[in-house]
RNA sequence: GGCGCGGUACCCAAGUGGUAAGGGAGAGGUCUGCAAAACCUUUAUGCGUGGGUUCGAUUCCCACCCGCGCCUCCA
């Protein structure tokens, strides 16, 4: 067990972990805003926290995890009303479509997810709180957050507010500020927008209010980890910090981390550029689920990811890699006894890998290990010197390694069929490949090898490869 | 302009003051009836460029070039 360090956005630098409660972590992850589906940007980040939280879990923490859905804000509101639909109705849609993702990806459900909207009371409480400490004024109807009562501001981002004038707007909001980067708190109802009737006036909650609500009513006033996209460090992160501090007066988060964005292509991922693209965009091209998480977490989450095409079929190759070394621990005949060499070098891969994903979640590191064990293991089997009685520390370490990348277990074409995919017409059953096989297989023993391979070449084009082992069985698998 | 990130082989990518993990791809080979899988060899005397510090730098310092992000909604 190696010490567990991460990287503080807050301190800017990479801290041993320790949570407040031993053995259990609070942590806060910012969610989706549901206006549409969620592409592979979102994903890198959200794969990046589901690394995270696996890998405390296989340290032994329990996790006491919220995500929330963002299911009010303008895009949700101006789109519900140009299809004069409820935002209920409008964002359900697309929290579905979230959950499914999530699913398919292998993210694991936090402990609880939380929507903005069922939230709301808490959120006029909490700016109640800052009212009457002050930290509030309001402007027509709005209120504001008034960042000059809180000396620390940009204590997280860095950023500088000199240079920044009182009154003077930055946007296009059209409500009077006290200062540029004051920020709205609550909103008043405007023309046909859907508002809630509250004790702080009628109106909806401003963006950055849910996550400070909603932390602190299932975690507490201090959270261990929130983590969250780089680009909200500001201002989202920031204004979570000004709202749930000047209420509390307590530390609102010990650690922040932050997951760089991913490039496309080498560009920037937008709309414009036609290189955007959501998970059903990717399955429909054929990709699977499997390679693209591979994909997402094989880069540490620190560092710019450049997501390219290329990229997703080498993702698909390494995991197909793993996939058949587990296959042949699995289904292997090993001699029986011992084989000291190897149970070490289990020993090494294993804690190799820890020593990885313990040093800021490196995935790469700790891939290689996996991978170094791999190569090992594979040539003492080719050599008949793996041993059974290092089967199961090597499925241990096995399943641990997929307890936190969630890539070995195969079941993309479950996943793509849940989803709607595949299941293209002309796929042979298990059955009927099983057939074909026996038939290859009698064809081979009369040394009828055109035969054989005419029916291995039939597979091949239902997507069937086929391994022959040494010892006359077969192996089989799906592309 | 302010703050920040990055530039390592064909591609992805880790990394350290002492001479470059791992994966993918290509080439050759072993095994195989042939494949597939696996294994072996091979592909950076060099880690953006130019200086400096040092016995020694890819790793530290300075300058410069290039790409990118945030500073306004954004994972």
């Amino acid at each position: 067990m190696n010490e567990i360090r991460l990287h503080n956005t807050l301190s800017g630098k990479t801290e041993p972990f320790t949570p407040q409660t031993p053995g259990e972590v609070k942590m806060y992850t910012c969610g989706p805003t549901v206006y549409d589906y969620a592409h592979i940007g979102n994903f890198r980040t959200f794969i990046f926290q589901d690394i995270l939280r696996r890998f405390l879990k296989l340290r032994g923490f329990k996790m006491n995890h919220v995500m929330n859905l963002t299911d009010v804000d303008d895009r949700i509101i101006a789109n519900a009303a140009a299809q004069k639909v409820g935002i209920r109705e409008y964002t359900e849609k697309y929290a579905q479509a979230f959950f499914a993702d999530c699913k398919t990806l292998n993210v694991e459900a936090p402990e609880y997810w939380v929507r903005a909207t069922d939230h709301i009371p808490e959120m006029v409480q909490l700016i109640e709180r800052l009212q009457k400490k002050s930290f509030t004024y309001p402007t027509e109807g709005s209120i504001y957050y008034r960042i000059a009562k809180f000396p620390q501001y940009g204590k997280l981002s860095k950023v500088d507010l000199t240079g920044i004038q009182a009154g003077a707007r930055v946007d296009n909001d059209r409500y009077e500020k006290e200062s540029a980067r004051d920020f709205a708190l609550w909103k008043a109802p405007k023309e046909g927008e859907h508002f809630w009737e509250t004790e702080i006036g009628a109106g909806r909650p401003g963006w950055h209010i849910e996550c400070s609500a909603m932390a602190m009513k299932y975690l507490g006033d201090t959270l261990d980890i929130h983590t969250g996209g780089i680009d909200l460090a500001f201002p989202h992160h920031e204004n979570e910090i000004a709202q749930s501090e000047g209420a509390t007066g307590k530390p609102f988060s010990r650690y922040w981390l932050h997951a760089e964005h991913l490039l496309v292509e080498g560009e920037k991922m937008s709309k414009s550029l036609g290189n955007f693209y959501t998970l059903r965009d990717l399955f429909a091209k054929g990709y699977k689920p499997s390679s693209l998480r591979y994909a997402l977490s094989s880069v540490p989450y620190r560092g710019k990811l450049n997501f390219t095409f290329d990229g997703l079929q080498q993702a698909a190759s390494s995991v197909e890699r793993l996939r058949t070394f587990s296959d042949r621990l699995k289904q292997g005949k090993f001699p029986t006894g011992s084989n000291p060499a190897m149970a070490a070098s289990i020993a090494k891969a294993a804690n190799d890998f820890d020593a990885g994903l313990s040093d800021d979640l490196n995935t790469a590191v700790a891939l290689a290990a996996m991978y170094d064990f791999v190569r090992e293991g594979n040539i003492a089997m080719d050599k008949g010197e793996f041993k059974q009685d290092e089967v199961a520390s090597a499925q241990k370490f096995l399943a641990d390694f997929d307890r936190v990348f969630a890539v070995i277990q195969d079941d993309d074409a479950v996943k793509l069929k849940a989803l709607g995919f595949g299941a293209s017409e002309g796929e042979l059953s298990d059955e009927e490949v099983e057939k074909l096989i026996t038939e290859r297989n009698a064809a081979r023993a009369r040394r009828d090898f055109a035969t054989g391979d005419r029916v291995r070449k039939e597979l091949a084009d239902h997507g069937i490869i086929l391994e022959d082992s040494r010892d006359g069985s077969v192996r089989w698998k799906r592309k």
